[in-house]
This record gives C-alpha cells, sequence and structure tokens, in this order.
DNA sequence: TACTATGTTCGATATTCGACGTACGACGAA
DNA sequence: TTCGTCGTACGTCGAATATCGAACATAGTA
C-alpha cells in the first residue's frame, strides 16, 4: 500500500482570521506555556525538546497543543524533530500590540516579584 | 455594644506593585469576565448587577472576586450595594498598553466572529 | 532488523473551574 | 422589629484541565 506522507496528525493550525483573543489569553495564562512563548520571542525557532522547562515530555506536549490550538505558535516537521515558531505576524495582524504588551508584561513581572 | 463597621470581608485588594499578569490573563480569558471588564472600560462605575451578562447572581459573585483578586477591578461600599470600577491607572502603571490592547482585540473579534 | 533520539498518544489520577441553589449579612424603609 | 433588596459565602455538581508514566510512532543510522 502507499505510504501516505504525512501519517502524523498533520498539526491543525487556526487560521489567522479565527484567532479568539479569550483563547490566546488562555493560553497565555500559564506559567509553562508563558516560557515557551517567551523564549520564542527571542529565538526565532527551536524544537520542542529545547525550552527551559521542567515538566514531562507528555505535559509539554499537552503545552504546545494548547497554544498551537490557540494559534500562538506554528509547528512544523523538519525529519524527526517538531520545529516550533511563534506565530508572531499573525498575531500582531489579528491583534496589533497584544503579544508586544504581554511580553513586556510579562518581563516586567519577572524582574520585580523575584 | 460597639458595631464593628466592617463585618463583610473588607474586600482584599491586590497592591499595584504585586499584580500578576499570568493572574491578569487568566481572569480575562473568561467571557464572562471579558464582558464585565469591556462594560466598566467605557462605564466609570456600577453596581454589581447592571452587567450585561445571564448567570446567576451568586456565579456573578465568583466572576466579581475573580477579577478583583487579580487586580483588575476595585469594588467599594455604598449603602447597601457594591460599586465595582476598573483599575485601569493601575493596570497601565504596570503593564503600560496591556489593557488596551486586550480590549482592542476584544472588539475585533466581537466585530467578525458574529 | 535493531538501536537511538524525538515527540506524541493513551490511561489514570488529582485538581481546578464554572455554574447553580441555599443560607446569610448588611442596608434602608416602615 | 419586620420586611424587602442587594450581594456574598458555602456546598455541590459535572466538565475541563494538569500532570505523570508507559506505550507507541517516526526518522535516522548501522
Amino acid at each position: 500500500m502507499p505510504r501516505s506522507h504525512q501519517r502524523r496528525p498533520a498539526l491543525i493550525h487556526v487560521a489567522t482570521a479565527d484567532l479568539d483573543v479569550l483563547d490566546v489569553l488562555h493560553a497565555l495564562s500559564d506559567p509553562t506555556r508563558m516560557i515557551i512563548t517567551r523564549t520564542l520571542y527571542d529565538d526565532p525557532e527551536r524544537a520542542c525538546g529545547t525550552f527551559p522547562v521542567e515538566v514531562a515530555p507528555s505535559t509539554l506536549s499537552h503545552h504546545f497543543r494548547v497554544l498551537r490550538e490557540a494559534g500562538v505558535i506554528h509547528q512544523r516537521e523538519e525529519g524527526n524533530r517538531r520545529l516550533t515558531t511563534l506565530r508572531r505576524a499573525d498575531l500582531d495582524e489579528r491583534f496589533p500590540g497584544l503579544l508586544d504588551a504581554i511580553v513586556s508584561a510579562y518581563d516586567r513581572r519577572s524582574g520585580e516579584g523575584g
């Protein structure tokens, strides 16, 4: 039988026009997911296992799913890796200034609460 | 006996410096709470029962609590009413541009999704 | 085939969340 | 005191969520 080229779930990504701000806010209200997002805000692209978080791989996978379904990140296949990027342009197009304001707010918070 | 001046829980409000952006994002990621916030964004002060939401009073009270503990709203006593305001200046001081960006994003979303 | 690396899915468990009904407290008026 | 209004606290329920371990799937290599 002809092997399908994409046996994996094909990584559904929500369209830019369908982004829901409540979903985005919910996705970013979690510490682990915020760390992922903040990391991608600086680095253009990273593999799943290279984020500075201390959770089980399965848990991390779950958080990626939440971020992906909210439209915050994009993931593409590269060999046996899954490379993750921030959907910065899409978010900025749909919700101008939102991502910058959130990341800026997060940076302030990190610096003070210590 | 001297009647206590504040028999009610005294409405704890978090200090501006202690505002946590993750708590704020979580508070605003709920539809009912977003409606409350959006309403207060235009109106300076409202009583609890005057918001355009369709939930039971006890549920509404729960949402006010979440918003209050996240530092999004302020509530003060006025007779047997509790008047609610948006902590706009505090939020803007701690997280410049965040509230405006979120409300702006919410307005865009409302206009499209139907 | 076998092995390794990477990441996901599944099952199980514990927690949180949103909603409600009920009971109660505080205020204002009679 | 008694009543009605406004709003909260508590308990409860079902659903969603977070977390983990274990098994699975894919890609690459030997």
